[in-house]
DNA sequence: AAGTCTCGTCTTTTT
DNA sequence: GACGAGACTT
């Protein structure tokens, strides 16, 4: 079935993200998918008129197109904006439709989602009205907290509930400076929309017993910019915020305002200020730095980490992608493939000798890889086996191995646990790996052991839930639900990071909403950080008839979460920003800065040296650690008998490090669907073309023919796709290739004759051997031509011929002009080719 | 000098 | 996909 979400490429549970946002907006709102479609164009339509349709899309002056020699006038629509805008769009109602599969299939599995257990009691309430009255007459005293994060569907439950009563009891606290939570639908009109429906006695509370005067007066300043305010709509209402803490502090000091010359300054005096705090006996809880976004703290929380110094991070993880989770389902696939098809998970076995755990060195694991290349001596058609090297004393002396007891010891715990499949449950395989391999007791002795420690015990008691559910996990299954979670793109979350009682915060200023600390420190405060306009892949872009209401000035929203940052603070509060990012491209101070303060008088700080070397060292430090496994002398032997191909030139010039494990050391490489689906379409081109050559007289098979040979291509490379996988992949790759015959075949009568798959390895180019195989020759009268499937994505730059000297030209450039010089230099052929063409084999 | 186009860069927050 | 920089147009 054809549908606009379905892609011919790429992953295939694409959109999986997007759609669970957008089924989740449209059951907060309620849209229907009919209701959204009538939104939709109702926009169009004020698009395509120039009286409605917006200055973006109205031309201001008279502007002629060099390409369509078109010319408008001011005033005009520009077609080009339209059609832009009007595509953005072009999946939301495709999209929205899905809502009643995605219902259906969530009921027939007896599954609710987050947005139905409100939607569901309100459901019910409202067909059946003796429940309501039930639970009305039941709860006669209501109260709200936090009011302002109310979304429309709670706002609608909580009016229901007091709706009976003539004078409700209702209570609700809340702070509309304080609503941050815009996205997930909360919204400041439901503070309205209770005022007028129940015209409640309101009491402002001014008396504060967090912050210090001289903070709760800043904060003033920067929230009075704000016009989107209750106390802006009734002047009755008075906000003037005082303090009132039980220890009140004399002579508290006013927020520190402080630029850097870059980032890395910004965050080396950052960590200097966290370090002298504690020497003075502040105790880090005291602590706190804030920021909008998770990522900008990273460096920071390595450093700390690294540092020793104790941090307490909130953030949500996917567990599933932590190193130590993914080195134990790596280890368990990789035990699954062996016990099920010896020798099938070979490609895994590199990474996991790897593991600290194992404490093999980088040096001894490369030697081995480089033995089980050569071909076995009593079956020279066969690879060595890797488990059977592993597992032999004389073949790992043979491969040059320093640390043999240490790589058997390894081999005899895979073996064990590869028989303990049958015999024991998944818990306790998951149990004897964590124990024996040695990961438990490295990371008990590592820094961050307490988290660490969380982490794995999240996922084994995931584990123990799944098996507890289905009263048994097979290992199969539990690696096929992996699988699944990780192809949908499901998490297992911890919502929440202790690593330590009694260490430094670091907090986004969004789950900060409700703390206080001693000292806050607000940090990056540019405009690209804390100003942000929401530039959303991650979720259907939105009509914005539809979310005109919901949506009005960001700028607000952005100030708000400002506000919640700077309120945090007790009384030390520090502002900081760079005034240029650290490869000195400058950055503008966020407008909350001067809204506070004037910015004429600050300077920018530059930090002593020491400091940073200590903080970049400390970082550096770290960047380094792995990267000491080249060895000389390897690399010349295996450079001795290596020959230059198209695609290891291009490796070795995108990445040497890939060039290294890839080509040269030759790591065992997992089977990919994509690989699996470029063989396939190779195949059937070879064969196809074999059939064309080998025909009397000469003629052209049909479309069909290549259409067999795909399938049978497929066929033949069945292991590298999963079932769903399979199909998807023989439906675009048949499509693929019927686009291509239709396209192509008229031409195919030029050439004289086509050799497909030539192969070309005793040559060189100025002493450098160089090999390659080539798709397909094509022997014209007075020419060649060599023909390149390429089932990767298109891309224009890759065909680009270099402008001087210096540069490389692109990856397709430089491969035409390799197989001009693995050409040239045959010696076996008598062939000179004239040209490369590009054709593109994709969707 | 300001509008327009093109291309490269970067890409949340959470109950 | 949005935004900014830089080239191009008026």
């Amino acid at each position: 079935m054809d549908h606009p979400l379905k892609r011919l490429k790429g992953e295939l549970y694409h959109d999986t993200k997007r759609l669970k946002n957008l089924f989740s907006t449209m059951k907060q709102e309620g849209w229907t998918p009919d209701y959204m479609e009538e939104q939709y164009h109702r926009y169009c339509a004020l698009l395509k008129d120039p009286a409605t349709a917006g200055p973006n899309f109205i031309y201001k002056r008279k502007y002629t197109d060099s390409k369509t020699g078109i010319t408008y006038q001011a005033g005009d629509l520009n077609p080009k904006t339209v059609a832009s805008e009007i595509a953005k769009y072009d999946l939301l109602l495709p999209a929205a439709r899905l809502i009643d599969t995605y219902n259906a299939m969530m009921a027939k599995n007896q599954r609710f989602d987050y947005q139905d257990m409100i939607l569901w009691v309100l459901e019910k309430f409202s067909q059946h009205e003796e429940l309501l009255a039930r639970y009305q007459e039941r709860f006669q005293y209501i109260l709200v907290d936090e009011y302002q994060d109310t979304n429309g569907s709670q706002n609608k439950l909580l009016f229901l509930l007091a709706e009976f009563w003539e004078d409700p009891n209702v209570f609700i606290v809340g702070d509309d400076d304080q609503s941050i939570y815009r996205f997930q639908g909360a919204n400041m009109d439901s503070i309205l929309e209770f005022k007028q429906r129940f015209h409640p006695r309101e009491i402002v509370l001014t008396d504060n017993y967090r912050s210090s005067q001289v903070i709760l007066d800043t904060s003033k300043k920067l929230i009075e910019n704000n016009q989107e305010r209750l106390v802006n709509q009734f002047s009755h209402l008075v906000k003037d915020l005082a303090e009132k803490r039980r220890e009140k502090v004399d002579n508290a000091p006013a927020p520190r305002l402080l630029s850097f010359v870059n980032e890395s300054q910004e965050e080396a005096w950052l960590i200097h200020q966290i370090e002298e705090l504690k020497s003075r006996g502040v105790e880090p809880k005291n602590i706190a730095v804030l920021y909008p976004k998770h990522r900008l703290a990273d460096n920071m929380v390595r450093y700390c980490t690294q540092k020793g110094i104790a941090v307490n991070v909130k953030k949500r993880v996917n567990i599933l992608k932590e190193r130590e989770v993914v080195q134990l389902t790596t280890i368990l696939s990789y035990l699954y493939a062996e016990y099920s098809k010896p020798h099938s998970g070979e490609d895994k076995l590199f990474e996991i000798l790897h593991y600290h755990c194992f404490a093999l060195t980088a040096l001894d694991i490369a030697s081995i890889t480089v033995f089980c290349r050569r071909r076995r001596e009593d079956d020279k058609d066969e690879l060595r086996q890797w488990r059977k090297v592993l597992a032999d004393a004389d073949m790992l002396l043979q491969a040059g191995v320093k640390d043999v007891q240490g790589v058997m010891k390894v081999a005899q715990l895979l073996e064990e646990w590869i028989s303990d499949i049958p015999n024991v449950t998944v818990q306790t395989l998951i149990e004897k790996i964590l124990s024996l391999s040695g990961m438990l007791s490295l990371l008990l002795r590592g820094e961050d052991k307490a988290w660490k420690l969380q982490l794995v015990n999240t996922f084994f008691d995931f584990v123990k839930n799944e098996a507890a559910k289905s009263g048994e996990l097979p290992l199969k299954d539990l690696l096929h639900m992996l699988q699944l979670m990780d192809e949908n793109k499901l998490e297992l979350p911890v919502s929440r990071i202790i690593s330590s009682e009694n260490g430094v915060n670091f907090v986004s200023a969004h789950s900060a909403k409700g703390l206080e600390f001693e000292h806050v420190f607000i940090f990056r405060t540019n405009s690209n950080q804390w100003e942000k306009k929401q530039g959303n892949s991650s979720s259907f872009s939105l009509v914005p008839t539809l979310t005109a209401s919901m949506h009005a000035g960001t700028i607000e929203d952005d100030r708000r979460l400002m506000y919640v940052a700077m309120t945090r603070a007790k009384t030390h509060l520090t502002i900081t920003w760079p005034i240029a990012s650290d490869v000195e491209k400058s950055l503008e101070p966020s407008r909350f800065v001067a809204e506070v303060t004037s910015l004429d008088h600050i300077k920018p700080e530059v930090v002593s040296e020491d400091w940073m070397i200590a903080y970049k060292g400390e970082l550096l430090n770290y960047q380094m650690g792995d990267m000491s496994l080249i060895d000389h002398s390897l690399v010349d032997r295996l450079l001795q008998n290596f020959r230059m191909s198209a695609t290891s030139l291009n490796k070795f010039l995108r990445c040497r490090l890939a060039f290294y494990f890839e080509n040269l050391l030759r790591v065992p490489m997992g089977r990919s669907a994509s690989m699996g689906f470029g063989n396939a379409i190779h195949f059937a081109l070879q064969y196809y073309f074999q059939d064309f050559e080998s025909s009397q007289p000469r003629s052209l098979p049909s479309v069909n023919r290549l259409n067999e040979y795909f399938a049978q291509g497929m066929d033949r490379f069945r292991s590298h796709f999963t079932q769903t996988e399979y199909e998807t992949h023989l439906y675009s790759g048949t499509k693929i290739l019927q686009d291509y015959f239709d396209k192509y075949s008229q031409e195919w009568w030029l050439a004289r004759e086509y050799k497909p798959e030539v192969s070309i390895d005793q040559t060189e180019y100025e002493g450098v051997p160089i090999s390659g195989q080539l798709d397909r020759v094509n022997i014209f009268d007075d020419h060649i031509s060599v023909t390149d499937y390429k089932t990767g994505k298109y891309d224009s730059k890759k065909l680009k011929e270099p402008e001087d000297s210096e540069s490389l030209g692109g990856d397709y450039w430089r491969q035409i002009i390799f197989y001009r010089l693995l050409l040239d230099g045959d010696r076996k052929h008598k062939w000179t080719m004239k040209k490369g063409r590009y054709v593109g084999i994709s969707a």
